[in-house]
DNA sequence: GGATAACTATACCGGTAGGTATATACGTTT
DNA sequence: AAACGTATATACCTACCGGTATAGTTATCC
């Protein structure tokens, strides 16, 4: 399948998404205005609400880019990457690592949005679920595939780990959050043989 | 030591706090606005600016206060569970769920507004990165205290855990996240033992 | 009884928020 | 040649933002 996932988005649509997409992370979604998006992609506050409707929607679909940009990042350094089953589940941190280290390290997107919408009605809340419920099940799917006996515990419990490893790279406390997250979990899946099968996994 | 922390504030002032400390969390930093702070306060805006100064030092003082109550909250659960050293490391996790369990849930407050200050100059910042140093020396005191061979190292892991504990309960994705970041840390204490020795700790 | 501190009430400031209206221009497509 | 989609420019709406100014009230302390 060819990266044809674009929804359909005019030239102007796709630089006001651009465009959001990095204020959004950078300033927050409260702090920077629709007003503010538009004049820095070079559009009319109306060619705005024409391709997207409303805040909420832009940031919802703000959210749902930068998901799709992830996933497809994530499966690709994985892919690229190789190595035994559970070489690809340590892998997994190093793409976590990189990931930061390009963007603007100011860690989790979705936990960052989710702290600025309250409300469960908001249509992005649905994108947040999705995208770590995905990755809940990326990181299981992976550890079955490394015949671990309880993948499903592996997968939370690395799940767990990269969570904390993107909160603490954004308050920079520890310092070397990401290196060490990566380290915790090889240790985590070298442990992993030994846990009790309770005939969990998928 | 009795808890005179108190930094000397007036009725009113105590009221905002006490408001905006909640108002702060459930909605966000940017959502709630001062006025709507002192009149769910039950004061003017006057009083408000006549105690606080400005919106981002009631902001910096609401993040001091609930370091301090989260810092009284937890020594003094840890103090009350008692037990070995090592159990005492793994009762940071349940004193972690029933705070989240009393709050709203909405995650860690101090990420959550690191989400929403992103100027590094705002004197929030300084609050939030003095937390989460505090945290991981609490743990790392415990770690030695219980003799570890790497105490640092253990800290930081289970320091890492936390932080995705209290991220992934506010997704809600796993949906028994605090339950298994505690299982998930009692696997790490065992497994501590076998940690080779570099020297560090404190 | 006079000063001081803690407070209320109200009105105001410039700026910006999200969102809408109207009218115009440029290409394609048909 | 007409119609449509994409975009522009500009002006406007109501509502609220953080913050300030002025004046008056209440209680306590010395």
């Amino acid at each position: 399948m060819p990266p044809e996932k674009q929804r359909r988005l005019t030239p102007a649509g796709k630089r006001v998404l651009d465009t959001a997409s990095e204020l959004f992370y950078r300033e927050g979604l409260h702090a920077i205005g629709v007003e503010g998006i538009a004049q820095a992609a070079g559009v009319t506050k109306k060619t705005l609400y024409d391709c997207f409707g409303s805040k909420d929607d832009l940031i919802a679909a703000y959210l749902r880019n930068r998901d799709e940009r992830w996933r497809s990042w994530l499966t690709g350094f994985v892919d690229r990457q190789g190595g035994a089953p559970s070489e690809k589940l340590l892998s997994t941190f190093d793409a976590l690592a990189q990931w930061q280290q390009k963007e603007n390290a100011r860690g989790c997107a979705f936990v960052n949005a989710l702290a600025e919408l309250p409300d469960t009605a908001n249509p992005g809340r649905a994108v947040i679920a999705e995208q770590k419920t995905w990755m809940l099940e990326y990181l299981t799917a992976l550890a079955s595939e490394a015949s671990l006996p309880a993948p499903a515990t592996v997968a939370r419990r690395l799940f767990l780990l990269q969570e904390g490893a993107l909160a603490a790279h954004g308050t920079g406390v520890p310092g070397d959050a990401m290196e060490f997250a990566k380290s915790t979990a090889a240790a985590l899946v070298d442990t992993a043989h030994r846990i009790p099968d309770s005939g969990e996994g998928r």
